[in-house]
DNA sequence: CATAATAATGACTTCGAATGCAATGTTAAA
DNA sequence: TTTAACATTGCATTCGAAGTCATTATTATG
């Protein structure tokens, strides 16, 4: 029983008569091997049903050939579809992801402690939570971050972002040219980067337009959430025409809590538009106006620049940005001329 | 510049005047070291910026600390949230997930091959393309396997389930106490053993009320392909009263086509019930009754089953069912007598 | 104070694959 | 046939932490 046994390099050497080194070469590829040896070696290797040993790999060539992903449990984004695309995209490149996920702030810096001990060769974070001060970490030690749907200001970090402010303004011009004047924000939560970046989007644009004041209300991107904003919003407020989501669930919600519960028809009474393009939001029942987000390039983009910031450690911090696409439905239509 | 080389317990044990031994000893728990050179150490460890590497640990422990999860991307199951309380199940166990997915069962064969050689503690396995043959080169070396909602019918490989009998019992008897007696089942892909589980329970439950050829369309779980169930069901068949759906997503695409296409109002006209218990299914817009899966349960008993393998080697391979949760939503109404 | 018992320490080896280097073997060219 | 050029091969070392074992320092006991 050589099932308590690891089969070794070694292993597979005295077997076939060769010295370890010929198994090792074998099995890496571009290394001068006689075809002799090399049948030699497989076949004994075959026999014995070995298997390269990744680990000893990694720490012979310094390099683990893992790249961490760090999730939030509470991701705006699509979450499976955003996370199966980049493990594609990173097995694609022979690589693996080692994943975290991050409930909250405070168990950042274990994570990231985590990280550095695995000697991952990079690091794809989906995440709000994310000061800059943590990226210097990974950079004292080399290691390349990407942020995925999150810049820093001073561009010193990698990013890939779905432009949020272009997104937002395709948005608010729709629902100015039907005409709508009373609004309703309903935004991220506070400390997630997106969030702010898509509220202060959505303000800019329709300031463009000289409304300014918008109310906003503030929900944690859940359906739920979505609903409790128009509600909460409702108990103290004149109806808005237009409600502006953060993100599609939220807006799905503020649909949901319209019709049912507020006897508002939508988009006749409410107007509503959300951001992501989920699945969810292309559904009979909403046929959500939003902006999709082109997730497959997104990933890819993610997944190259980083790739190019392992092979290439002096290239300096990239930011790629690319334009959503505005997908109408039909959770829009124009303001009826006596809420003007 | 420290900043090309890393740093290692060789390093701080020449700085801190210590053999590497001690340094080592500092970051292993429960050795005795003396509270002098654990001060040293940790100090000096503190200013180079030492963490120990995971890489070499793996080696020497002869063991990775990690668990390779294989999901299909075509998956039914709530695929987030089981793959986030997945991870942090086994982070609790402080070990690391490894993530492989799955497009083809093609690929299979070359997802284990790098399995075996990343020398992961276990699998935990949540793909439908996945036959025991599989599972057997695990078992060659010694890695165990838990199956994630699919079973093996001698019970040869551990797995959790959802009880998927017995959940679809819960919705027939239901739909049979609102006098419904004319059904459509819309199940899953061929190729995967939930949906036979499914299907199978759902005909099961289906008989000992008498009930008996029961037209089956297959989908592929997704929305689109409940619409589509639907619509070429009733191209050429009398109408049913009512729809038993193998996953909630489907489910929620024949309510849509129901309502949107086909002029029938969901539940007065047509029952629908569908499974899993996906958020999505208790939006206001659809109300959907179905059987909600445990899914926190289910990823604890599997990570705790797959850990209790890894420590005790020797154990039999043990399955673990849970039972499901009726969810009563407002897809069902009691048949209308002029269709029975 | 001597001796036993225990704690702390460092030298050295281990895990398994990769590779620089030197020593072969093979083929080509002169 | 001789020499040069090149292809194969094996030896020995490397990666970084952990643990064995023997040795030394410390404490407890008679």
């Amino acid at each position: 029983m050589s099932k308590n046994k690891r089969v070794t390099s070694y292993d597979v050497a005295r077997e076939a008569g060769v010295s370890q080194s010929a198994v090792s070469r074998v099995f890496r590829p571009g290394v001068s091997v006689s075809e002799k040896t090399r049948e030699k070696v497989l076949k004994t290797a075959d026999r014995l049903g070995y298997r390269p040993n990744a680990i000893a790999r990694m720490l012979i060539n310094q390099s683990s050939g893992m790249i961490a992903v760090i999730v939030s449990s509470r991701a705006n984004l699509n979450f499976p579809d955003v996370l199966s695309l980049l493990n594609k995209q990173i097995a694609l490149h022979n690589k693996r992801v080692l994943l975290f996920t991050l409930d909250e702030a405070e168990q950042l810096d274990g994570v990231i402690e985590q990280i550095l001990t695995y000697q991952v060769d990079g690091v794809v974070a989906l995440t709000a939570h994310f000061e800059v001060e943590s990226v210097k970490q990974f950079a004292q030690h080399n290691i390349p971050v990407v942020l995925y749907n999150r810049e820093v200001p001073d561009h010193s970090v990698s990013s890939v972002c779905c432009n949020h402010d272009q997104g937002l303004k395709m948005l608010v011009d729709l629902l100015v040219r039907h005409h709508h004047r009373r609004y309703l924000i309903v935004a991220g939560p506070q400390d997630s980067d997106v969030a702010t970046a898509r509220l202060t989007g959505a303000q800019k644009a329709l300031l463009q337009h000289g409304i300014d004041n918008v109310p906003v209300v503030r929900g944690d991107y859940s359906y739920e959430s979505g609903q409790q904003a128009l509600h909460s919003h409702l108990q103290n407020a004149m109806a808005p025409t237009a409600v502006i989501c953060a993100n599609d669930a939220m807006a799905i919600g503020v649909i949901d809590e319209a019709r049912e519960k507020q006897q508002l028809r939508v988009p006749e009474d409410l107007s509503v538009v959300g951001f992501d393009g989920i699945s969810a939001s292309a559904w009979y029942s909403y046929r959500l106006t939003t902006v999709s987000q082109p997730t497959s390039y997104m990933t890819k983009a993610a997944v190259d620049t980083l790739v190019n910031l392992i092979e290439n450690p002096h290239n300096p911090p990239e930011s790629r940005y690319w334009p959503g696409t505005l997908i109408e439905g039909n959770s829009v239509a124009t303001a009826r001329s006596e809420d003007e």
